[in-house]
DNA sequence: AAGTTTCTTGGTCATTTGACCAAGAACCAC
DNA sequence: GTGGTTCTTGGTCAAATGACCAAGAAACTT
């Protein structure tokens, strides 16, 4: 089939990744399902039949862009954390990567975070287990910090994970191009924020009591 | 003009959340965009037509649920407030609000975080004057809280609530109907990630040293 | 019960939308 | 350069969509 691998195929692969990035831009702004392909084609400075002939419809565009945001997200996420063997230092590393990623203007971590409802059947399970692997390569993170011992004892790491998602990707949702606070600013707080907590180092004792004290869990 | 509050009145405002509950539930699942008023109107139980007769647009729906959602939001908190005084428990109590409303299976808050591109011009204007009123509940908590010593000095209150509303609001995203954890077992799981952090006893000493040094900030 | 207001019915209408394609142009390997 | 492959052009087409409405039914007021 494609035996071909000279100028053609690489320029082949150039306009695949000139087509996402436009698909990107106008999904990002109006939604998959209020994006129209017409759209897409004439951000990507195409006709749409042009852009029918490489991708036949509008949900193959999705996956596609979502298939290539989270595999973007996990190698940034491994580079960053590969230099570093110590836990914790890996666990700022990654967060770091996460961050930056979101707020680097790439439009496709975007669509990956707003846009998982337009996925249906086969392609949302493709998705599914892409993300599983995400998840899988922090709850590997976290697990071994819990097991060098740097986690507080009984807390629930997959909760954890999902704590820190969420703080983490809605930065894409709040922050402005005109922030005065640069992404690692942002992580670096967050970071803080995560191992320390916000509570005064003096109110940490009393504070402690009361909370252990209410424990059955309300409702 | 509405001189008569009477029955007719009533089964009116009654008709109204019937149709906003149809919307929300249609939106949550395909989108703003992707989503049509005839799926609202089936949903509704009536017809197209009856619809247009109490909301004249798609995007008159989508505002009136979110002016609805965030009304709710913020009085679903101030009442989960009330009864305390001390700000520390003031803001626990809000916390655990937020995160129940979000997890009560009301429609209406999931469409408030994630439809909200869908907004444009004067709604959206609209809506971020409500969103600042929220926001500035939150931010009145967390001043209090501060200013009675609560918190740790250096922190950027506002990149809390930021980091606060992004943990709480992912539950949205992530939290199935079947997940053993009650949202009271999340709310307390989560104010206590916030308050203490995530790190053991024994290693904050250590650990801070080595995170104050950089101070810098990357990039 | 009559008169008035509110709401529903069952449809129309102009646009938009996703998908598609035949014919030709551009590109490439040989 | 030539023959085959790749991609673009400029359009079509059926279906879906948001908005709309005249006529009648239902509900309410007095």
């Amino acid at each position: 089939m494609t035996k071909n691998l000279g100028p053609a195929a690489a320029r082949r692969t150039f306009d695949e990744e000139v087509v996402l990035d436009a698909a990107a831009h106008v999904f990002r702004r109006h939604g998959f399902g209020g994006a129209t392909v017409r759209e897409v084609a004439q951000a990507a400075g195409m006709l749409p039949g042009s852009l029918h002939y490489r991708y036949p419809s509008k949900e193959t565009l999705l996956l596609d862009l979502m298939e290539r945001a989270l595999n973007r997200l996990l190698a940034l996420g491994r580079a960053a954390v590969e230099p570093a063997r110590d836990p914790a230092e890996r666990l700022r590393l990654g967060l770091g990567a996460h961050i930056e990623a979101l707020l680097s203007g790439d439009d496709d971590f975007y669509v990956l975070l707003y846009d998982w409802r337009s996925l249906e059947g086969g392609a949302m399970q493709r998705m599914l287990r892409l993300r599983a692997r995400y998840e899988g390569f922090w709850d590997d993170l976290l697990l071994d910090a819990a097991r060098a011992g740097w986690a507080r004892p009984g807390i629930d790491l997959e909760l954890v994970r999902q704590f820190g998602f969420g703080a983490m990707n809605w930065v894409a949702q709040w922050r402005q191009e005109n922030d005065p606070r640069t992404p690692g600013e942002i992580a670096d707080a967050f970071w803080s924020y995560l191992a320390f907590g916000l509570l005064a180092e003096d109110k940490r004792r009393t504070f402690g009591q009361t909370a252990k004290k209410r424990k059955g869990g309300r409702r």
